[in-house]
DNA sequence: GTTGGGGTGTTAATTTATTAGCAATTCAAT
DNA sequence: ATTGAATTGCTAATAAATTAACACCCCAAC
């Protein structure tokens, strides 16, 4: 389990891959199903840069990284690709995801979520509010807290996302980890604390926006992209 | 307006500041003000470290960058470098923001940071619907996109957060670019496209949701703090 | 005052990430 | 077959960001 700072090449399978690289996979993948919905079979790395808006280098460098996946004067088959990276990702079959808290927020995610996404499935809302209990938000029921635990384990829900008031997101932070839940999604201005193992990913929308509100403020020309 | 490409240190003011330093302001920025609120007159960048998760070289080589604000031997007076930040980042006086969607997202983004956050003020929500029309959330009134321009100009209005479908998003992007919007920040799961010298931030749950997943199907240990 | 513990500010070393450059390979055209 | 245009996959060079180290300052205690 544990493994010592500093060892920087003891993972055998390959020579660990940066986190910057890792957040970009997804993007590639969003740009290759679309390519594959419009029946596109082909693409070159250019092309992929048009669209996500990452140099054509940056590309090739990240998938270099997991293996070689195009063909040298052509470029790269969009569906192969594609599946390549769903499999680099860890998406070969359907996360399983829980929303906590039916708010606003929640009803919104949920939206957002089971519309767009095919890789993420949210099998269950938890809210503490008798009002919303047993509502569905489409096709999603709305759980007590309680059962928590037991959905988590039906379904090998990997991660929750935390939709609740900042009052209350420690506790329910505390309480998906003890469901089980390794990932953590917090959208509550307040930064989340868990066991080391659980990887917590802190959204908070008025932290990014202030630092976007630096470059506002000092009006040199930046890129209009991916600030 | 627009500065060439190369032009590795033509800032006269100071030398060019790291992004990723300028993505950890505004968390100083709460951290503080959390401390101030409870009192605190004096803190050291270590206990900054515990209270962030960065640690305390990083707090100290990032504020190095904008000048001296502690004294050695002591620490940082809380309320001064709190104040200190605000001017850093640039908001001496509240950031005027508007909303553009008023669904449940919208909704929910209003409560978060009209809530949550002293610094930035929400002036107007807007939407196309007419069920919403006119309606208040939390002090927020609803209006016509048709008002967009005349209220930007009015409240000298910064960033727009958009809130709306998918389908829609790429117009309202256009729409507040027309109406003098510097900054977007899209919660929408389609990158969208502004004209340099506007800032946009996809904030795409998907995406990051994705790049987690990525993390957790290996199951080595990694920090559980910032992923 | 002088001494010691504590903590900043700053420079240097190291690691991480991006950009550049090009040899190697494919495919289409002739 | 051969040529040439296109595009990957490397390897090398550069830049950015983090970590480490420590000189220097402050304050409190004696």
């Amino acid at each position: 389990m544990s493994k010592n700072k500093k060892l920087p090449g003891n993972d055998p399978d390959h020579k660990r891959i940066p986190r910057s690289v890792i957040r970009r996979l997804p993007v590639y993948l969003r740009t290759l199903d679309n390519l594959v919905k419009n029946d596109v079979e082909v693409v070159t790395s250019m092309e992929l840069s048009e669209r996500t808006g990452f140099t054509a280098e940056q590309i090739r460098k990240d998938l270099g990284h997991f293996g070689t996946f195009g063909t040298r004067g052509t470029g790269y088959h969009a569906e192969a690709l594609r599946n390549e990276l769903l499999k680099i990702i860890g998406l070969y079959e359907k996360t399983a995801v829980i929303v906590v808290g039916a708010g606003h927020l929640g009803t919104a995610l949920l939206r957002y979520n089971v519309n767009r996404n095919p890789y993420t499935n949210v099998v269950a809302a938890f809210d503490t509010s008798p009002d919303v209990m047993g509502q569905r938000i489409l096709d999603v029921e709305v759980l007590p807290v309680s059962r928590m635990p037991e959905v988590v384990r039906k379904h090998n829900v990997k991660a929750a996302i935390l939709a609740v008031p900042s009052e209350n997101v420690q506790a329910a932070a505390d309480q998906v980890v003890k469901s089980g839940v390794e990932v953590i999604f917090n959208f509550a201005p307040i930064w989340v604390q868990a066991p080391p193992g659980v990887f917590v990913h802190n959204a908070d929308l008025s932290i990014e926006l202030q630092s976007l509100i630096y470059y506002a403020t000092r009006e040199e020309a930046f890129r209009s992209k991916g600030v």
